[in-house]
DNA sequence: TTATGTTTCATTGTTAACAATGTACAATGA
DNA sequence: TCATTGTACATTGTTAACAATGAAACATAA
């Protein structure tokens, strides 16, 4: 196989992530009301998987929903609930990162990589909003590995809430190279290094 | 108003209800395949919100779903990911203890007794699918207090996950026992001994 | 026998029409 | 003037029909 095959990715997750994307950017404020059928001629969809992927969202804590009023953004998280939640995220990473050590392939090293170029290319281009989704799919790619989909669904609503506080942060290169520093000591099966480095980036 | 107004429970909520009862009583095992047509019937209802809470549930983490195939019963939490979930659920409920201490009104006080009362109840009755039910409401108050619907986004795919390993663990009075000395600390306003119950309670 | 292709059917995904609900605003009466 | 009731509209909730997909059984050829 010498092309590389594409990722197939189903329609309610495309639509899902745009709008995901759109909140972390900070485009859809909080409080913003989102409306089934204006989502419904911009995804070119119906108003059926709108509504699943409403859902989903209201679930991951993006959205707040209410019983035939509908679905709108939600607020940042109170700094306790920042402060617990980066609490919360240590514990599970640093679990995951433990778990997985001998659980990790080549083929895992190469995927984390590819990542991390594709976040130093982010970046370059001064895409933050794009980086914040290449800093997520590293970590998930870590959770997932060591917990799979069941870990993932505990650790993601934390995470993604998290972001929803960082849009206007500004991201230096520190923040590329912190994820080298974890890819390193997985690479090296060094527990130690690895969880300082995480230490280090989950703030 | 002299008789007590019941409380509005939305139908789509009632069905979420229904099989997540089902699914922690163990009466639907790891595994079992649940089939959308079936369930609309059962439920009299159409597929559209039978579908949203098969959504609802898998983001719980208490169903799988595979595109294009179907939902199924999850399977109970390796002993790893109990022992992290249990180290979570006591970060959380501590934080959330401490932060509603200032905020808890007489009103509480008194549904978390009722709450109790309810356990106690189903104690004795010997209805353990209902014992369940109470202990999650009890906590669930509890975080919903401290931290809004927004924390307990992030706590519920714990507990409810974890409710799964618990089936057919024999309970105890104790185990009622526990949750009356967690509110003893809480009128007391004794953050010391709530958690201190706490963390006897959530094992 | 094994691997591959085809057919069939059950099941999920999607749609558009319809029902129910909430909100805003005007009309009514004190 | 103000509170209350009624009405119209926009929006969400639900349904049933239709489209698309996957799994199993069967047939075919190496």
């Amino acid at each position: 196989m010498a092309t590389k095959t594409p990722k197939i990715i189903p329609v309610r997750e495309q639509i899902a992530d745009a709008l995901r994307s759109d909140i972390i950017s900070g485009e859809l404020e909080a409080n913003t009301k989102l409306n089934e059928q204006q989502l419904a001629e911009r995804f070119g969809v119906s108003r059926g998987p709108i509504r699943d992927v409403l859902l989903k969202l209201t679930k991951e804590g993006l959205l707040v929903s209410k019983n035939n009023v509908g679905s709108s953004v939600n607020s940042p998280l109170s700094p306790e609930m920042q402060k617990l939640s980066i609490e919360l995220r240590r514990k599970i990473e640093e679990f995951a990162v433990k778990t997985c050590m001998p659980l990790v392939t080549d083929k895992d090293i190469e995927a984390l990589e590819e990542i991390i170029a594709d976040m130093q290319e982010s970046f370059d281009k001064e895409e933050y909003t794009d980086l914040t989704k290449s800093d997520i799919s590293f970590h998930q790619y870590i959770v997932n590995l060591a917990g799979g989909e069941c870990l993932v669904n505990i650790w993601y609503p934390i995470v993604i809430r998290m972001r929803m506080n960082y849009q206007r942060i500004k991201t230096s290169q520190a923040l590329v190279d912190e994820h080298k520093h974890i890819l390193e000591g997985i690479r090296n099966k060094d527990v130690k290094a690895a969880t300082a480095a995480l230490k280090k980036n989950i703030k």
